[in-house]
Order: structure tokens, then C-alpha cells, then sequence
DNA sequence: AGGAATTTGTGCGTATGTATC
DNA sequence: AGATACATACGCACAAATTCC
């Protein structure tokens, strides 16, 4: 029973408002909702159709739900969200990611490089990453040109993926990664990674909500000092 | 409102005999359920309550549930479903998985294990990984005693996942893995796997959905035949 | 081609169970 | 112990997609 002609499912309108509040930071993380009876009725919507709402946004582990307690928000910006798809951790455990900004420039794409986005061209990003302050891989990340044109430096402080976000209106949502063993490369000489040899290597194709693959990117990785880590499911 | 104290929830008994009747074949693939009505009538519940069981079961990826049309069994025992938890691939893409046992015994759990599991012994199973026929990786995993008293070989050729649910009525259903560079094992040479040298190296965790960790596991496999795949979210 | 029958999807309201405060 | 709040369960009505005749 659909209020309007062509609209979506109640039940996803609902959880879809309540996700942009909680990702724009109007809710805060642990704070508690409103019970579901008043949601709903605040909502105009039933007590069901609001908790199959809630029952999605616990799903994606935006939410903690507790019987006799109530709904909490568990959303950590700048872990979960941000760091999300950082997976690199220090062998022996954690470490807070940072990175030094090595290289921005517009380049036609390599012929080795593999087909990903829609333009001709594409901003390549060099970044040396740390993992608390000890270098732990080089990262070079390939954005397809169509996103941006110009790409400024001082602007590239933080998360990649947050300006993206603030800055480009870029979503990254999904990302396919291809690990495996790889010598480092040339460029990463002299940058106190590595000693020698080879190294882990990470092949990212990160994709939009729509699956346009707007990124590609490559990480080698010192094993000795870190690891990949992906919890599934 | 359950017919008996301490009674588990209707629509989880509905939905763990539908997945008895699946994994154990009474139900085939591709085969359609009959209507939600008829099911729900059939089993003295609500059409709700099942339908809530059905969710379920599509979220395994049991099921497909097509509107106006029915609920199909989705269950390829030997592809998607089993293998769900299995991330080596081949460089050229794909490959079937399979296993040639190579060795089952029960031993105390070595000092240079990490810790997992209430017991202090573990099953170490050693295997050799194929992907289309190719050797490609080197496998050897630990099962907290707790779950097996032994271990028929016999019962192992198939997937390890699905021995440990048929046989030891053990879920798997969490996994959190590890990536990096390491020696390929003693125990693994003249196996055909590698030439020489270093292997990509996975560490996994399995845990129940309690959380309990029931298995640890490592493997080693050859990156220039291989690679590890994650796909995020 | 088209309409009727069938089947799943959405939504509502209510009653009761159970965990938390 | 009582109040509050989420969880389970039921039944019904209508919408939307598919299938059948």
C-alpha cells in the first residue's frame, strides 16, 4: 500500500532517511533512539514496517539493537567508515593510518594498466602509508579523470576516500581486492619500506553505489611488518 | 508467543528444517517450494512467521524467492555455497576448487600455534589446494578437539565446511583472515605447488556465530598461479 | 493478446513474550 | 516489583509480478 504511485517501499524510505542521519553526523554514535512506537508514529508509518527498517540499518551495522533497552547508533566515523576499506594492519596488531603525499599528477593511462572508469585519462596519486608513524607499503592510486579535473594537493591531507566524498562527490562504496606477492617498484626507492625483495601487493578496484569502477589502485606492502586483514561476514 | 518455555523462536525451527531438508537433499536444487500459504498452513504457523524464515534462508543464499512466481531452492553444493568462505583464485580468473587429503591426526596443540579454542589438542589436516586440477595451494588446518572426539578421513573428501556441518553439526559462518608473505612449510615440499621461495600466506580465525573460535587455519599458496580475493562490501 | 488466477511483497494493527531499567 | 522497550506471532487487506488459460 504505497502512499504514491512510483515510490519506494516504506520500509526503505524509512531506513534511507535514517542513514543519512546518522552518516551527516545528526545522530551521534551511541546515542539511543526513540522508542520504536514514537519513530513510527512520528514517521506515520507502523511499529512493523519501521522495524523492518531498523532490522537493515543492524544489518549493516549501523545500529546496535537491545531488547528491553532500545536502538543505538554504532557508527565510528573515522574507524568503520572512513578506514573502512584500509586493510592493513601491523603484524603485531592496530596502528593508527596515516600517509605521505608523494606524487598528484594527470597522466594518459599506461597501456598495462587495467581497463577501469570511462575517460582516456586518469590522476595518479603516490603515497607512502604509515601505520602508527613506521612506513608500512607505497600506494598508488589511479583515479579515472572523468571525477576530477584538477586534483589540489593541499586538499589531499586526510582520507583519500573522505575527499572524495567532501570534495568530488565520489562514493566509494564496494571494492574488489586482489592480494598476492609482487617485487616493489621503482619509484618506491629510497622511501624506507623495504629493504629488498618482494612484497605483499594489494590490487584495489573500488566501485561506486551504481558499480562504476571510478578507482583503481596498487599497494605493496612490507610483510614484515604488516599484514591484509578481512573479517568475512 | 511459543508453544513450549525455552522453545527456540517458530520461525528459526521453520527456517533450520528447511535448511536440513536443503543441505540434506530432501529438497533439490532448483526444485520450488509450495506456497507460502499452504507451507505456513502445513507447519501450523503464521504466513509472517514463515516468511520470516524464508528471509532467512535467502540471506544464505539458499533460497530465491521470486515475487508471483515462488521460492526456488538455490543450493550448488560443490560451487557458490560451500565455497563461500574459500578466496584463492586464479590469476586468469576463476577455477573450480578442490582438495587432495594429504594427511589427518589428532596432536597437542604446538606452543607456536596462537590461541584459539577451549582445548589442548587440536586435528591438523593437511591438504593440498587445487583450483581446475592445478596444484596451487598448501593447507593445513586446525580443529579445536571440542568438536570431534576423531576424524574419519573417509568423511573428508568432500568440503571441509560442509563435514564440519553434517558430521559435527559445526557452523562456520565468520572468518577473519590474514595476509601476507611466508616460506612455504617443510612439509610441503615435492607437493608440486611452488618452485622455490616465498608463498602468499593466509591466516583465517573461523568462528561460530557465538563468536567461539572453532578453527584456525594456514595456508600457503603459489602467487604466480594465485591470488587472494576480497570483496568489500 | 489479454484477462483471470496464483503467488510473493508491502503495510497495518494488535496481543503477548521477554529483557532491561 | 513495576514500567518501559524490543521481540515474536498472528491475521488481514491490498499491491505487484508471474503464470496460466
Amino acid at each position: 500500500m504505497r502512499s504514491e504511485a512510483n515510490a519506494l517501499p516504506k520500509y526503505i524510505q524509512a531506513s534511507e532517511t535514517l542513514i543519512r542521519d546518522i552518516v551527516a553526523g545528526r545522530l551521534r554514535d551511541g546515542e539511543r533512539l526513540a522508542p520504536e512506537r514514537d519513530m513510527a508514529a512520528d514517521m506515520g508509518i507502523a511499529v512493523g514496517t519501521l522495524r523492518k527498517a531498523l532490522g537493515e540499518l543492524e544489518q549493516r551495522g549501523l545500529i546496535e539493537r537491545i531488547q528491553g533497552s532500545g536502538n543505538y547508533i554504532r557508527h565510528q566515523p573515522d574507524t568503520s567508515g572512513v578506514y573502512a576499506l584500509f586493510r592493513l594492519e601491523r603484524i603485531d596488531g592496530g596502528g593508527l593510518p596515516s600517509a605521505d603525499l608523494y606524487e598528484v599528477s594527470k597522466v594518459e593511462k599506461p597501456a598495462d594498466l587495467p581497463r577501469f572508469g570511462s575517460s582516456t585519462m586518469a590522476h595518479r596519486i603516490r603515497r607512502l602509508r604509515r601505520l602508527s608513524a613506521e612506513p608500512i607499503a607505497l600506494e598508488e592510486i589511479w583515479l579515472d579523470a572523468k571525477w576530477a579535473d584538477t586534483i589540489d594537493p593541499k586538499r589531499l591531507s586526510e582520507s583519500l576516500y573522505l575527499f572524495y566524498r567532501r570534495s568530488l562527490n565520489l562514493w566509494i562504496t564496494r571494492a574488489e581486492d586482489r592480494i598476492g606477492i609482487a617485487p616493489m617498484p621503482d619509484w618506491g626507492r629510497s622511501l624506507g619500506v623495504f629493504r629488498d625483495g618482494m612484497a605483499g601487493f594489494v590490487e584495489r578496484f573500488g566501485e561506486t553505489d551504481t558499480g562504476e569502477v571510478a578507482e583503481y589502485s596498487r599497494t605493496w606492502f612490507n610483510s614484515d611488518r604488516a599484514r591484509y586483514v578481512s573479517r568475512i561476514r
